[in-house]
DNA sequence: AATAATACATTGTATAACTATGTAATTTGT
DNA sequence: ACAAATTACATAGTTATACAATGTATTATT
C-alpha cells in the first residue's frame, strides 16, 4: 500500500541512527567498513549502503569520535580500520541517554 | 564538548522519528497543531519547532496518513485538528514493526 | 575466462528538521 | 490602558545525511 512512504520513513530514520549504531558497535571491537556492514545487517537485519558507510566513517573521523588504521592484508585489499577515541566515547554515553529517553517516550506514548 | 555534534545528531535523529511520534499520538486522540507540539514536549521531553511541525503535518495529510477540520473556537483563532485517516492507521502498523526491530537491534548491540 | 564478492571511495539528488520571519487574536503584566 | 507574552497558524531558505550510481582494484568462484 503505502511503500514509497515507509520506504522513505525508514531512511530517514536511519539518519542519526546509523551514527549511533556504528559508534555502539565499535565500543566493543574494532571493525573494518566493509565488515561493519556485514555485522550491522547480520545483527540487525539493518541495511546500509556503501554510499552510506563510508561518508559516515570518514564525518566520525573529522569529528575525532573514531581513528583509524590500514591493516595490510597477507592476500587482498588493505583494510582500514575503525576504533572508538575517547571523545567517541563520551559522545557515545550522551547519545545513549537521549536514546533511552526517545525509546521510553515513544513506549509510553504507544502504549 | 562535543555539543555541537551532539546537538546536530539529536536533529537527524528526529527525521522520521517525529512523524511516527505525531502518528502515535493521533491514534488515539485528535489534537490541533500548536497542541501536539505542547503535548509531545510534556510526555517525552522532545521539542519541536512550529516551523518543523505544520510542513510535516502538511506531508502527512497530503500523503493522507492524517485528515484534519477547522474548529471555530468562541473566543480565539480557529484550531485545525489532525485525526488518523485508516491509511495513516495502516501504516503506522508497519512503522511500529519497524521500530521495534530497530529497538530490539540496538538493544543487542548496547549491552 | 567471466562473474561475483571483497574493499575502498566520490558525486549528485532527495528528504526533512531548523532558523527566521510573518500574520493575527487573546491573555497577562504593570 | 498599553506593552509584552502567549496562542495558533504558516512559509522560505539553509543544512545535514542517506542513497543510487558510478568508479577502482584485488581475490574467489563457476
Amino acid at each position: 500500500m503505502n511503500e514509497i512512504f515507509i520506504q522513505k520513513w525508514k531512511s530517514q530514520v536511519k539518519k542519526g541512527t546509523l551514527a549511533f549504531i556504528v559508534l555502539n558497535v565499535l565500543k566493543n571491537n574494532e571493525f573494518y567498513g566493509y565488515e561493519l556492514i556485514e555485522e550491522i545487517r547480520k545483527h540487525t537485519e539493518i541495511e546500509i549502503a556503501e554510499g552510506t558507510l563510508y561518508p559516515l566513517m570518514n564525518r566520525l573521523k573529522k569529528e575525532e569520535l573514531v581513528s583509524s588504521k590500514w591493516v595490510e592484508q597477507s592476500s587482498g585489499i588493505p583494510r582500514k580500520y575503525y576504533l572508538l577515541t575517547n571523545i567517541g566515547n563520551n559522545t557515545l554515553n550522551e547519545m545513549q541517554k537521549y536514546w533511552g529517553n526517545l525509546e521510553n517516550a515513544i513506549k509510553n506514548i504507544t502504549k
